[in-house]
DNA sequence: AATGAATGAGGATTCATTCAT
DNA sequence: GATGAATGAATCCTCATTCAT
């Protein structure tokens, strides 16, 4: 009996195996066989199931950003009034299970990936995109005209937030990560309600 | 007559033709064979002069360190009232000097080094530290005790801004980045005055 | 049918080949390039199966004593007598197995690695004690307590015989090299029953 | 006023440095580089002096026989009749000129020079065959037919000695070797005047 | 599906040696 | 006489990738 659907699972771990080895050596410097071996399998297989070292970092990255929008879709579900979608996303964007150690060591990687990687960096930009779209959209109906800039900025803000986290030696600490974020938004609600 | 200091001359066109380097391969993963041909010189001249690859980076890094911090010393001399410190800072981190694009791939790279080399990490973290008190100390006579906040988000907007700008195809505008923040800033400003 | 254990035989063809090598260019120096080419297979697979050069020269190392030591085994098993089974130690030490030119070599070059290499001073002084302790236990019913002292003349007089050796141009001449250290040992004898 | 009688005083203090050098890696495998700075001076300016690294081993060799032979003239010199001549020769060797760590690992690796290098190996064939000559002749008197026998005992008994210190961690115990070659020397006169 | 075996290519690093000054 | 500068050549080692089984 030939154990059916084995490849997805064989995929997902391979996956789950590269972010975990990125975060942990901070680089995307890590062996295919090292991944391999933690997803429990030869570095052959890895092979055959993805083609080549890159194709491997591509499906990470589409596995993060995927983890990333779901959760950001989620979070808008259960927002009721722009300001509490926009609050959401930014939320979203801090979570625990986005803002740990090695999937931020990872998002780092991945815009380094991105100057040499076309694919990578058209992911990215997507990416981008939607993020900007989401928080411009939902911020039309509160700040009016500066919806785009506002949300640009705090696109900028939760990448900063990140970035700086990077280099931080404690734990991630998403919570004040939000306040600062949200604090920059009250300021512009503040003004455009004044 | 003794042929005068080659090490310094040398030293410093392998710190250019690094940080060349890495911009256009948008990796740290540059040999120091390339390296070294572009600076003009053998590898194993490089490696006399630095010790290994890694010096090679920390070099490079402390170049671009230092070479920021000038800038923004520069512009500090030069700004007249607190306002126009807090601003003078932030348009030195968009010069035309550090706002380049291969300036800015070092910039995400030494980031990336930052993950696993202790040195450079710290470079990094002084770094932010210096940037971090440069702005809490001049936002202190603007908005009070808000101060320390209100430069984390400036110090957060500038790193998101090369993160961002470190995607984009264009040349890098500069000027666009420093209107995104200082709208920021007047903003807090308005806040604080009213 | 999966291929059967490639791995002992091709450690053993560099062993082999190892020992050949050293034995050639009477030195250490010797690349694992050539020693892999020798054996047959690239030299990342030498790296692969032994990890680095000094573990390959420790594997030799190994090899050269513990043919030695059956060799000795085996002469013991067949000596009647407490001469006859020190005779048998020291004419084991100068069998045509081990008394080669190039094993000769590998000695004397093993003397040396032992002299930076903990792991093979470790297993050269292993190798000294065992035979000091043969020779020491086969002498006593027949010189008392000078057992030990005559077993350390012999010990010496093995060592200095294949050291004298290693300068010479011809093939190594094993009998009279047996012969000289009998000849002592009758000399320690022919005392002892005076 | 150009300093006089440079050369001989560099020359000198390289190899010394060299001995030293040789004797604290327990290898061949030295720097020139290494060399000259613990001798005070340039490499550039060894290689001036001696032509390459292995003039400058052959040169370093050259000095241990020679003051090793000196040291044997010199007991020579101060001894009384036949026994005492020969005596000299085995104190001589183990004399706490010779007998060092240091001196006993380069002894050590120029055999291992003398199977790659020709010229490392005239010398040292030389020096055996002085050695053998000065044994035989002193003791001819003494144990007639048997002379060159034990001399070559006894030149494999200190050869034996040797190797064996080169594997001791503690201080070079001369005393204890020349005891255990004289005490041969004793067993080979007892029988012959018996 | 899965893997051990195997390698070519490449890269950091070291070093003896040369040369201009 | 003396040296800093400079390099070509070599060597160890790693790794992505392929392939037969």
């Amino acid at each position: 009996m030939p154990r059916v659907g084995a490849e997805p699972i064989r995929r997902a771990a391979l996956v789950k195996a590269t972010i975990a080895e990125i975060g942990e050596a901070g680089t995307l410097d890590v062996t295919v066989s090292r991944i391999a071996k933690r997803a429990g399998m030869s570095s052959a297989l890895a092979h055959h199931y993805f083609g080549g070292k890159e194709d491997i970092f591509l499906a990470a990255m589409r596995h993060v950003l995927t983890v990333y929008g779901a959760e950001v879709r989620g979070a808008l579900a259960m927002a009721d009034g722009s300001r509490a979608r926009v609050e959401a996303i930014v939320r979203a964007s801090f979570s625990d299970t986005s803002f740990r150690r090695e999937v931020i060591a990872a998002w780092l990687n991945f815009y380094v990936l991105a100057q040499s990687s076309a694919a990578a960096r058209r992911l990215l930009v997507i990416y981008q995109r939607r993020l900007q779209a989401n928080l411009c959209h939902g911020l039309r109906p509160l700040v009016g005209d500066r919806a785009c800039i506002v949300a640009n900025n705090i696109a900028a803000l939760i990448d900063g937030g990140y970035l700086r986290q990077s280099l931080g030696q404690g734990a991630a600490d998403g919570q004040t990560a939000v306040d600062h974020v949200l604090g920059y938004l009250a300021l512009e609600l503040e003004r455009a309600t004044a």
